[in-house]
DNA sequence: AATATTTATCGTAATATTGCAATAATATAA
DNA sequence: TTATATTATTGCAATATTACGATAAATATT
């Protein structure tokens, strides 16, 4: 069918999957690099930096603002697009959680 | 073309994509959820946790499996599955190298 | 051996994703 | 206003994902 049961799982679930499903694809993983590379942000040159065609790029810029995982603000008739902290501190806390909740119960199984 | 242009993307920008490609699922981050509630590393009743048949959750648990986040051992006639920390590590050590990042520079744009 | 239990695979339908050419929309510059 | 530059949208083709019924494979139990 290809359409995710969301209505199943709970509000967390759905927000962390729908993070990581933004962070699954290597060219939207070269923005994020590509944003915290660059000293101050950066607006339409990621379209020189990936190699990939312009509406590739603004459809993968497009997906990580849905997931709020950047943000845009428009900048002359540049657009200048930066990192959203919020999103990436939940995914920061849930790995780290999960880390201590494994450092927990160290080698009961597998 | 539905078809991820990997080849022009560095091996770490595909192994994370890959990791969080695989987490991009509600029901996946439920199996993780349930793997780190239950003390003992479980077995066959994710089938009896999640609200989808078992062939999908089947489906679900190989996915994480090739994505190397969780390992399954034969245990009689069903399978224990638990996870592994490995991945989970590469996936915390990014978010947490990100998180400086940011702070580093902050309030510098948008 | 026959049956039951558990997990994996196959086949299929519905939908989603990826990528790009063409084109539109918006803003700046001439 | 016309031309230029930058980003978004549309439309399409190819492939991937999600979900599940049916069924196979593997092991345990009787």
């Amino acid at each position: 069918m290809g359409v995710t049961k969301t209505e199943h799982f709970t509000d967390r679930q759905n927000q962390l999957a729908t993070l990581a499903k933004a962070l699954g694809h290597p060219a939207r993983i070269a923005i994020l690099d590509y944003l915290l590379e660059v000293d101050a942000c950066i607006c339409g040159d990621i379209v020189n930096e990936l190699p990939l065609a312009q509406p590739t790029i603004s459809q993968h810029l497009k997906e990580l603002k849905n997931a709020g995982l950047i943000k845009g603000s428009v900048e002359g008739n540049a657009i200048c697009y930066c990192i959203d902290e919020t999103a990436l501190d939940i995914l920061q806390n849930y790995f780290v959680k999960i880390s201590t909740k494994i450092e927990d119960k160290k080698s009961i199984c597998c």
